[in-house]
DNA sequence: ATGAAAGCGCTAACAC
DNA sequence: GTGTTAGCGCTTTCAT
């Protein structure tokens, strides 16, 4: 006895396979009645249908189009980079998935580039760009146009996106304050920000979180404003450079933004009279060296390849207008300490591998996943 | 100009669907310079097989038995829960799922479980078991008999297990202890140890993980033996408000094993004359409330429903000898502090969660049958 | 060694 | 309203 299928259910309830489909899409033209002897048979049978039969006689293809920033740095260049890992994979699965970048801080060419994807039978975009008039008509536009959207990484809340996907901003600062409160356990003194600049929502958020924990359990520390490191290390090592040398009693240093290889470098050259407790935000290449080398304290991590493949199965699953695993798609604010490091280690991009045989690739054995979420 | 097919790549190369398919499957049979024929074609047309047409044809079903110590406390209950609540979902992708459980701490009815499935039309099985001679053998035996094994949550590295889908406990160990030693900042004293005693090698690599870190980084911080609370909170409760009588200048404590609740209890009932920072495992029931109250300073977990997921994919890759997504298959060492707790609360087993964000789930499993598809 | 044809479970025209 | 039928992309007898 195998699994029952459409043709079973048809039997028991004495009705023709077109009438099943029918109801089990939910679509017009059968009376109730017959609709109740359907579900009645379905649910003697536990029939459960074949969504991958479903898929190849529909023939479905899907196109989503992931809208973001040129990869000036080494997190959007992550995000890229998970991207076209993602293509291979999503081919599949019948889905097609194209890349479009446009300059980080450019609201009109992300608007654009959206505009366009209209007309072009995308079913869904994925979008990081900066929460901007343009973008937001551009993307209720498309929405009207039958388009899918999700926003990822940074969200758009006044977009109508269906979904975001990425981490709570300000749940992510607030994790940052209190590991900063507690490695500085009764220190007082001054804590530097580092911001970036685009991305801007998710900046100003995380800025906020760490504020509320600061602000509110630790009166001894004192976070200055944040310096506008626009995301680019020359930037961020000059900026901080010069603060070190200003401000008196630093004991943290909070970078929320990108460019963290110009925080370490400045780090590198002053002389600190004290150890200054440093977090970072995401994964990069010189944050995982910085973590191992103890020049960084934390990082607060989110995974850009869940987030990748997360917005996939969102859009696929707003297109088909089927529920999401909620569980599956939340992506974790991740605390990554040099401890925690190491069984992440294998270098995002490395993933085309020829691994057949048993993942346990080497390195440390262990696994590691990721998930989070939005409230 | 869609995507290309078996049709397509047979006509490229001038044989028939037959022969691409015995190529494309390896089979024997075809002569080499078809062979070469074929997979130039392949190569020219960029063809990708359609795996779910492939399963379809194949009629393929998989039949993946978890094997598990009976649910008696509340990792375990929501190990149990992850996986039931896979159940439905496995169905609608052809795979059927079943759980066995045997009385914790007990190799040989684990042995004799796994033993009887050999038999049984069982494709894979993933196990939490101890590390016994019995189990084992028992798991020897079944990859003998052609049936998948992966190990999940505790390791069982010498039974030829394909993979072990958990996290790296000796990471995990350190990680506390890193996170012990920067709370404790430069106070010193002693630290409290509480192991439970099932799943023993997991717990020995976590102690192994703790003492590496505390023993080479805080000379000024002593780890006790480890107390054994038999993962029973009312065992814990007692060993705990012992020797937080009988010790002196504790001002740590690490829970390795289960039981949290009585450790939170002995903990509420001590009398203690300083702030202890006390990290547990595990994100159960009792451990967020503690986490949200304050009594817990933070919590090494890993998500069980992630394990689960996982240990399905990978024995259906397995079972199809398929390479796996390593990085999707990576369990993480999650660090849950208050801050980064909420995001996650949506109580396991609430399979469908209350939905924060833009997810709405309507209806979660039950109605495998899915609704209208548009466009 | 290779090919022709009949499905797998489901959907979608098109009849009735 | 409901049923018939021809596929979707692939695998698998069974011939040749």
């Amino acid at each position: 006895m195998s699994r029952p299928t459409v043709r079973d259910v048809a039997r028991a309830a004495g009705v023709s396979l077109a009438t099943v489909d029918r109801v089990l899409n939910e679509r017009p033209g059968v009376r109730t009645a017959t609709v109740t002897k359907v579900h009645q048979a379905i649910s003697d049978l536990g029939y459960a249908r074949d969504i991958a039969a479903a898929n190849l006689a529909r023939q479905r293809q899907y196109t989503f189009a992931f809208v973001v920033p040129e990869a000036t740095n080494s997190f959007l260049r992550s995000l890229h980079q998970a991207i076209e890992d993602a293509v291979p994979v999503s081919r599949t699965e019948r889905i097609d998935l194209q890349i479009h970048a446009a300059p980080a801080q450019d609201p009109h060419t992300a608007a654009a580039t959206i505009a366009k994807l209209q007309d072009r039978r995308v079913d869904g975009i994925a979008v990081l760009a900066p929460e901007s008039p343009q973008v937001r008509d551009a993307l209720i536009r498309a929405r009207e146009h039958g388009v899918e959207t999700v926003s990822v990484i940074a969200d758009l809340p006044t977009t109508g996106r269906r979904h975001f996907v990425g981490i709570d901003n300000i749940a992510a600062g607030r994790t940052a304050g209190r590991l900063m409160g507690r490695f500085l356990n009764r220190v007082s003194g001054r804590i530097l920000a580092v911001s970036g600049s685009m991305m801007a929502r998710d900046q100003v958020e995380r800025r906020h979180g760490f504020d509320q924990v600061i602000g509110g359990d630790y009166p001894s520390l004192e976070t200055l404003p944040s310096l506008e490191g626009r995301d680019d290390p020359a930037v961020v090592r000059d900026l901080v450079t010069t603060a070190l040398g200003k401000a008196e009693n630093v004991v943290g240093i909070y970078c929320f933004g990108g460019g963290v290889s110009g925080l370490l470098a400045a780090m590198a050259e002053a002389v600190l009279d004290r150890p200054v407790v440093t977090i970072a935000h995401e994964l990069t290449p010189s944050a995982r060296t910085a973590l191992l080398g103890g020049q960084l304290d934390a990082v607060i991590a989110q995974d850009v390849s869940h987030v990748v493949r997360s917005a996939i199965r969102v859009l696929r699953a707003e297109c088909d207008d089927r529920a999401i695993v909620a569980s599956q798609e939340r992506i974790r604010i991740e605390i990554v300490l040099r401890e925690n490091l190491l069984q992440i280690l294998p270098e995002p991009g490395a993933s085309g591998g020829s691994n057949t045989g048993g993942i346990h690739e080497d390195h440390q054995g262990a696994g590691a996943v990721s998930r989070a979420v939005r409230r």
